[in-house]
DNA sequence: ATTAGCACTCACTTGATTAGAGTGCTAACA
DNA sequence: TGTTAGCACTCTAATCAAGTGAGTGCTAAT
């Protein structure tokens, strides 16, 4: 038994009305509104076929056919029809992200939101992983009598910032000549390295002087620099669950938050492949994301891949407009970090 | 018809039963749980001038009597008795809040998760307003040939920066000596004022070298100042709703959820009175909180009071349990920022 | 190969019945 | 006069039976 083409349109036609109504689709039904001039017997057998097949299931004798995951997995590759975004799909991506900013962060919680928004899905993006990041510069600004702040930014232009008391006592000049000589020793080298590196000792008993004041700073010198290697997760829709059928059972709502915002999650998403990727139910390793879809997509600074950006909803999502969607968005947001933000005024 | 001594004592029985059940009672189960040496027919009449007073209300005819908002205050303001905090739960937030850091950011994101974690409920905590900050320190970093991260502190130690494009040609000691005019200008104004000075302008005229490049900083650099202005709010145990009886409609839950992630909550927050404040259902002013309780407090920093911490969860919640851990949570703040992360070491 | 017809299946709806918890009222009691 | 026992009544929730309808699988006719 093999697919030919009149099992393929009915497949096609099965799946995509499945993805709006959420509801089985018996033959009749299937006949009277594709009206493809073959009686519900005909679909009737073709149906049956499909199911041997593997492509289609029954929740009980009488209901109508449910795609299966493979089912998905050949109209995600195969059957389903481009989806062509509108003008105003496309003005709201580009607009939303013609970045204000250069900062990752923000950009990517904007990608979220419009994600979200455009997919009525939850949606994720991540900020890179900076395990390739060098460190730029360091600074030690004086607050108070003794509170001081660390300002460290890499050369990915990331800052970061840390407020910490120092016990011991010190000079505005002594903080100072600290920070040019922590920016003298460890620019330019990865972030990773400064943690690994010896050097730490080295530097506080080489300067007698300070060493008192270094030993109160570098632990938390050490722990910032962790933080920034960090990959951070935005998400957003997540209320969108609500609206989608099969999560409405509180329970199954519950586990589904649960899971996005457990740290798996995080791990799950940098673990994927760079691309477009969908997998769909059960094709998800993860026991726990069995009966949802995830797509990631990667997008680049000059050409290298260096976060992701997706959607996670039911098996029955919209899979050709979601795709388009983050094609779009990945495209763009590729563009606007090449440009750097060119537009970066009202 | 006054409140005698047997009328407050049934009502108290009924309050705490019904927040620990979330069932209606009826006088023969209360009868026997509370033995308290008098007839389920004595309760009824009881509990029929309760509820002609105003303290019980009725679901249906037949049902157990539930208490009213007006039974609530009474209950919170008489009835129950206090809660005293077990070992396990004073350690536990003494050892959370024992800051590593000074950074408010990060402490109120624990705060909030001590609380719902110790609650059970939705749980959270708002950083300081910086309105009477002032700023201490401006600096320009270059990190690229045309991208620069401006970074500001203000003297309540809060650290904020952001990346920008530079269009202009310029070099390094021009940064070095514009973050430094900047610095001297600026030093030891409130951060609001800067935003309303005329100052900038002339600053911009004043340097004809650089007014360029100020040109080009300038704009972003009172926008970063407004951000550094807004409070931040940190949420946390949101899924704990879930757990609620009172949630276990998905519409609920979802309207529950979208409520408290709106920027509305926030404004709540901010204008609810310092101290500790119990609203109980419709004792709220703005309608969507109206089945709701909320639970703020004030916590200061050097005796002002600068942010807010607390729950919301359902009218039926623990009060006793959750006021004493607010309060025994604001103390230990206070104690907190007053002594400084003394305690800055493992 | 396709289709009409038919018996059958199964979830879902509706209505009726019942059990149970609780109330309000009245009359008896201490 | 306050308290209690007794009783009729109310209302929800659970259970069950019957009916409905969309759908299936199979068979026989086209």
């Amino acid at each position: 038994m093999n697919l030919n083409e009149r099992k393929l349109q009915i497949l096609q036609a099965i799946v995509s009305d499945f993805i709006r109504s959420a509801e089985p689709i018996g033959s009749r039904t299937l006949s009277r509104k594709y009206g493809m001039g073959i009686s519900p017997a005909t679909i009737r057998n073709e149906m049956a076929d499909l199911e041997e097949m593997g492509f289609l299931t029954h929740p009980y004798t009488s209901a109508g056919r449910v795609p299966s995951t493979k089912a998905y997995r050949l109209y995600v590759d195969a059957l389903m029809e481009r989806y062509e975004l509108t003008k105003d799909e496309r003005s709201q991506i580009r607009k939303q992200l013609n970045l204000k900013t250069l900062e990752l962060d923000r950009t990517m919680e904007h990608a979220a939101k419009i994600l979200s928004e455009l997919t009525s899905l939850t949606s994720f993006a991540m900020t890179p992983s900076q395990q390739e990041d060098f460190l730029k510069y360091v600074n030690i600004i004086s607050v108070d009598a003794d509170t001081v702040v660390l300002v460290m930014v890499s050369e990915s232009g990331k800052v970061s910032n840390t407020t910490l008391k120092i016990k011991v006592p010190y000079k505005e000049e002594q903080l100072e000549l600290l920070a040019k000589v922590m920016t003298y020793n460890y620019k330019g080298r990865k972030l990773t390295d400064i943690l690994t590196m010896d050097i730490i000792r080295n530097f506080e008993s080489d300067m007698e002087a300070m060493s008192k004041l270094a030993e109160s700073i570098m632990p938390r010198f050490m722990n910032t620099l962790e933080n920034m290697l960090d990959t951070e997760l935005h998400l957003d829709g997540l209320m969108n669950i609500f609206a989608i059928p099969e999560y409405n059972d509180i329970e199954k709502a519950k586990l589904f938050l649960e899971m996005v915002n457990k740290k798996d999650f995080t791990d799950i998403l940098i673990n994927r492949d760079n691309g477009v990727i969908i997998t769909i139910g059960d094709e998800n390793t993860e026991e726990i994301m069995r009966d949802c879809s995830l797509i990631t997509a990667t997008y680049e600074i000059d050409g290298k891949p260096v976060g992701k950006l997706g959607v996670i909803g039911p098996i029955r999502m919209e899979y050709n407009h979601v795709t388009s969607v983050i094609e779009y968005m990945t495209e763009h947001l590729n563009d606007a970090f090449l440009t750097g933000g060119e537009e970066d005024e009202e």
